[in-house]
DNA sequence: GGGAGCATGTAACGGGTTACATGATTGG
DNA sequence: CCAATCATGTAACCCGTTACATGCTCCC
């Protein structure tokens, strides 16, 4: 019985050591995983949380949030470790999935005018300056903590991507005029 | 009632006046819109074609393919032609998906070996080797007939997008050596 | 003879999303 | 007072995949 990627991804959110809500790890993939893989929705994490219980592959306990409501942390267990570890170790790697929506607009840019074209690729042109802005924030608003070597690295690879990102946009924009 | 993207791309591949098998499609989409996109499982493009008829966007005839069976192609429709435009000029453009697996295993770094990453990594230039050559491949080996410029625009594109790629990769791969 | 390519389709399944439901707290 | 944030979950739905089924032709 295998578990998708993305519970291997919570798991891994996991593996750095602390007890995290539902909630936490929405915000921790919001600030992370976002920039590379992907962060999945609220709902998914609560079952993914489930089915990783159900395996045993992470335990939970509820903890007093305020003086009315409980909230419910999870930890990873050792089995759970050992699974994710195999997972890195030993599972094929799937090659990335790229779906870029922008790109096919302009894949069919026979169908509409170059300067619909232009918006489309100004707007994703924002887009990338803002995750490139949001990895470079995640990346210098944690402080450089031991064990967290890999994800710092990974944060600056994403940075790099969406600036490389923005200089292939501008090459298509140069690119599109010239078809002119 | 709004029809998924994979249908428009579908649709996409139509609009260059070709009439074309599902079988064509699946060809088509692995030689173009597989480097910037996705392409669709053989079972989904049948599915799509079904509902793209259903909907009036493509029309479809039996052409004899050999003294004993027939083939079903496809035609776009005025009105699928018209969809397609619509979708192209005024729907709103989702920002591209990635989900770089290579990477959840780099940023999961601390449960492995380096030895692992950079087999990871090398397994991944690979990759990103064969793509750019197939993009490479697929940009010359269809002459530039007239109407076709913005698919060769993106396949040179997408060439330059793994070229890029292989860098980061290297970059990575220097980092992760200086981590030891 | 057998594998690769041509050609089309169905069924089962699962991953993941949106919409919905609920309710407390905090800050402008 | 109202919006945002915290917090958890269910249900419906659909996109897309894999596995399965079928059968012909071409070439080694």
């Amino acid at each position: 019985m295998s578990i998708p990627a993305t519970a291997y991804a919570l798991l891994g959110l996991l593996s750095f050591d602390r007890e995290l809500s539902g909630y936490d790890l929405k915000k921790w993939a919001d600030s992370s995983l976002r920039f590379f893989y992907w962060s999945p929705a609220i709902s998914q994490i609560y079952s993914e949380l489930k089915r990783l219980d159900a395996m045993g592959y992470v335990t939970s306990r509820e903890v007093p949030q305020d003086e009315l409501r409980n909230k419910r942390v999870y930890r990873i267990t050792d089995e759970g470790r050992a699974a994710l570890v195999e997972w890195v170790e030993h599972d094929d790697v799937e090659p990335p999935m790229l779906k870029h929506s922008p790109l096919l607009r302009v894949w069919l840019g026979h169908l509409t005018t170059p300067a619909r074209l232009r918006a489309i690729l100004e707007s994703h042109r924002v887009y990338a300056a803002r995750m490139r802005d949001d990895a470079l924030g995640a990346a210098t608003s944690s402080a450089p903590r031991p064990g967290m070597e890999f994800p710092a690295v990974v944060t600056a690879w994403s940075a790099r991507y969406y600036e490389r990102e923005i200089e292939m946009i501008d090459e298509l924009l140069a690119e599109i005029s010239e078809l002119e």
